[in-house]
DNA sequence: CATGAATGAGTATTCATTCAT
DNA sequence: AATGAATGAATACTCATTCAT
């Protein structure tokens, strides 16, 4: 056991692990794009906030750009396993996506710099690291399309087609649902981000009465006719 | 006809009125800022776009945050008057807000740099210009929640109060509604520029078609109950 | 006539145009080139050199590669026609030659540094710089080439080829002589520079005394034969 | 047979003893000096390349320079060893000289990077490591002085002295020539890493055909006149 | 009205070098 | 004998902004 245990300068942690130190590397980053986003953060910044050197930041990182690919990356996963998780896929659609919406609110809520960054942030840069977020938006979007499609088709079994006619959503459409649902769940979470907190499953509620309402009948075939 | 016809080489167009060239240089602006963000972009890039040297630019539009400012600014008003022109308020609520989206459609589909200036973009900019926006935002927001206020209340002067208790949106709510409408339009608005173009009324049918079968039940007090 | 004229403050030379500029930054930039190689010298070295801040130094020329390259093409530029202009092609090859190697010394003489960049420098430097190097150089072994094979042909004429064989030189050789010739006058100016300044004329001389009288000889078809 | 027989990686050889350790660390770092410069050459390429960590590179050569430095040493004793064993002292100078470039060509035909990191690369570094080279050069220089010296001096026995006048070369003349034989047969060694591979003698006859057959009369006196 | 010339203050990135193990 | 972890100090390059004309 060292002898200066009773705490004297501020010591600083070293010699730790290429591992740990990555993770140290990515919170701090994440921190920072978050708050200033890519372009206005700086490297300078970024190593002083994990307390560790420029150098080490490149030679585990790569680069500004890779970094903050990074930084997408492991908050996107993150975000999907709390999303998928949530959704047990022996309830029916409705419940899954009540839960998801739930787990998705919560976790905003505990990690707000991984959504800003995620989504905020990364829709607006320019062509660099556009890829990497449209990639990772795309993969929740896709999960929330799953969902719907399993609706429609439970729904399309229940449906009468006497008339052959079937006016309930198509391949495009649950995407374009799907796209709703994430816009709407995004902008929703931003907006409980700054009017204060509330649980997460009072927000999804909100937005489950909103849209599942609607896209309930919708599933089965119901259309807006002006 | 001009005097020095005789002279055969591309000449500049001079001496353009303040009024004429303010506008070409918001154009330009709005144009690269949507492309590369704020950040990216650069004066000297904005300047050679609009064809004008960069001193001209600062002294018509006084520095680089300004410049973002007067973009957002102008767009915003755009897109205000095309929502709100389009909701003529005799109509009732789900008319309105159905033409309101069709013009927002049909708005970006059209000046799609508008719209990433002025959504994307700027929801991502640190703390400087970040008020700017949210000011902006706040004044669409501000617009279908007025929209769905007006909706509450005629709905509410229907429903009855025998129980005395009101499950019906509050104040509050309106605001979420609103952020769920915009924050999908939004989204949908996205899908639908990567998608392939339709008519801006198919797109507002489909939000429609989500939306308000649920949300006009919603203001009449109906809620989902997991 | 300015009213300072008696000279006061260091008087920045400030607002040259373009053209101008960009020559005292070649020359700054030659200069330290010469002197520290082109690695070792550095930007901010250069432009300070050249009295103009960084950003200028970038504008006009491009990037530290482009600077190089610059300076290889107008030091090359200058060295080539020095050696072109003093050999009259109406001269017999042998006087030509000796005239270039004379103009070639007085010029290393006066601009050391134009030499030093160009052939010791350049031909140290890695891939990305090699290329207009090596171009320059093979232009100046292309003139003394040309030269030769006009001594060449003439020799060839006076030759008797009674026995139908030509051990004279052919086209390749022709080019190995030039090589070497450049390499000699390269290395001989490098030991001029060194050990202390004599007459053109006379470095020309040595050279000529220990290459030519063994040149001509093989021009006619001599060898040495072990 | 090691113990570890059984563990399949790659096993890295270890616990090589220093003295093999270093000459693989020259042995990398010549090829990596000869191809990017010495400034452009990283340590960590160089410790890559020889399969060591850094700190046994700095504990062994003790630094960049240093290690520099041994690289010009190892490849100068190298060449001068193969230019010094073929010329027998024995035989007559202009014989020396043969075997000594014939040997020479075939070092650099096999050694290219010993000769580029020697020549090339030694004469562009800027103040630090130009001593180091500058003395190797001199060296190979030396060497060959000494057989011209030994020319002179055995061609001025035999030369007439009757009017006293003695329009040999003198000394520093000596010097001079050296520097037109190395220069001369460096470049030739460049063409022909270029241009395609001959048998070294064939190189050695070409430059001798061109050198000797002018240096032999100069030894004895001959001048070029204009 | 209009601009070519100019810069102070950054930013990402790299390198030679050294501990602690 | 050997190395993963760590850094101080540079370096190329860029940008928003301002004079002098």
């Amino acid at each position: 056991m060292r002898s200066d245990t009773r705490e004297g300068a501020p010591v600083k942690a070293k010699r730790v692990p290429r591992a740990q130190r990555e993770q140290q590397m990515l919170d701090a980053a994440v921190r920072i794009f978050s708050r200033s986003g890519y372009h206005a953060a700086s490297m300078d910044e970024i190593a002083e906030a994990c307390d560790v050197s420029k150098p080490m930041l490149y030679l585990y990182l790569g680069s500004k750009e890779e970094l903050f690919a990074a930084c997408i990356r492991r908050e996107a996963d993150r975000i999907i396993s709390a999303f998928a998780s949530a959704a047990d896929p022996s309830l029916d659609p409705g419940e899954q996506l009540f839960r998801g919406l739930t787990a998705f609110f919560g976790f905003v809520a505990e990690h707000r710099e991984s959504w800003i960054v995620l989504y905020q942030q990364a829709r607006a840069q320019g062509e660099p690291v556009v890829e990497d977020v449209t990639a990772a938006r795309h993969e929740v979007v896709t999960a929330v399309t799953a969902l719907l499609r399993r609706g429609i088709r439970e729904a399309a079994g229940e449906r009468t087609r006497a008339d052959g006619e079937d006016t309930g959503p198509d391949r495009g459409e649950a995407a374009a649902m799907a796209q709703v649902i994430v816009g709407a769940a995004d902008s929703l979470a931003g907006w409980v981000l700054d009017t204060g907190p509330e649980p997460p499953e009072e927000t999804a509620r909100r937005l489950m009465s909103i849209i599942w309402i609607g896209l309930e009948p919708r599933l089965r075939g119901a259309r807006y006719e002006g």
